[in-house]
DNA sequence: TTAAAAATGCAACAGTGTTGCAATACAGGT
DNA sequence: ACCTGTATTGCAACACTGTTGCATTTTTAA
């Protein structure tokens, strides 16, 4: 079980031609076995048991980050949240935030068709849209 | 000029029933005066001769975004952006960044299609759309 | 096996925002 | 105009998320 997810991580991680360290085996297992992007510190409380530093800790999300191995969503609260780029997240994708228990998921859809209208000499790049509510436990 | 914002913050302030205080009318008459929204940090600038005290414009901008009067914007950078609820800001929309120079200014729509179905058992709240790209200066 | 390069762990720091509490300013009645 | 209760302010100290510098360790490739 996540044994598998060990070793998908670590052939994500060589594919993309970076060193095979045991933390980011491990950060992106996990990552890779959670259904919903966890901030930092919901990582570090998984690993409570084993010792996992930090600024590690920080330092392997933006290379994930940066390789595009998972991807990191803001918030109202102002923490990251991570999630692997799986399947369905490889693309552009909006996210749903619970405003009572602040759990994120990803959504698979973007209504990005309907083009909204930029000021003259604005020049468009990307769209962030979060929609917020209550998620099934909360409602 | 300016002094027009400082009758209008107050005439605002009063109608929602709360104390008349120096530092309310000062505040809410800055962010009627700028076209963007602006930071904490950017409005203590502004208020770099008078003093003003930094917990104090905290409070005050909280109690402007608690009766309405004025409406704060999230980021990926992280740190709050606040803009006086005129005309057209009143209702909901949408958000624009400028990822080089990090201005925001406010869209007049929202793109209000709300295609995007959310599974099963989740309630619909608020949307948050901030479109990210180059702003006139920086294209 | 060895050496260069990359990643880690630690300590200290930076920025944004919050809390507790005593001092002050506002509003309403006299 | 003057009290008086109460909301607001100012200050100090704190909390949280994230970053930087640097010595040590691990990984990789020859």
């Amino acid at each position: 079980m996540l044994s598998n997810f060990r070793v998908t991580a670590e052939e994500m991680i060589r594919s993309h031609g970076g060193r095979v360290t045991d933390s980011r085996k491990r950060i992106l297992a996990l990552l890779l076995s959670e259904k919903n992007a966890i901030t930092h510190r919901e990582i570090e409380s998984r690993f409570s048991n084993d010792q996992l530093d930090r600024v590690t800790l920080y330092r392997v999300l933006q290379w994930l980050v940066d390789n595009g191995l998972i991807h990191k969503i803001t918030s109202d609260d102002h923490v990251w949240r991570y999630h692997a780029n799986q399947d369905a997240y490889r693309h552009q994708h909006a996210h749903f935030k619970c405003t009572k228990c602040a759990k994120v998921v990803c959504l698979e859809d973007m209504p990005s068709d309907r083009k909204l209208s930029l000021p003259a000499g604005y020049r468009f790049q990307t769209i962030e849209l979060t929609v917020k509510g209550l998620c099934e436990h909360c409602a």
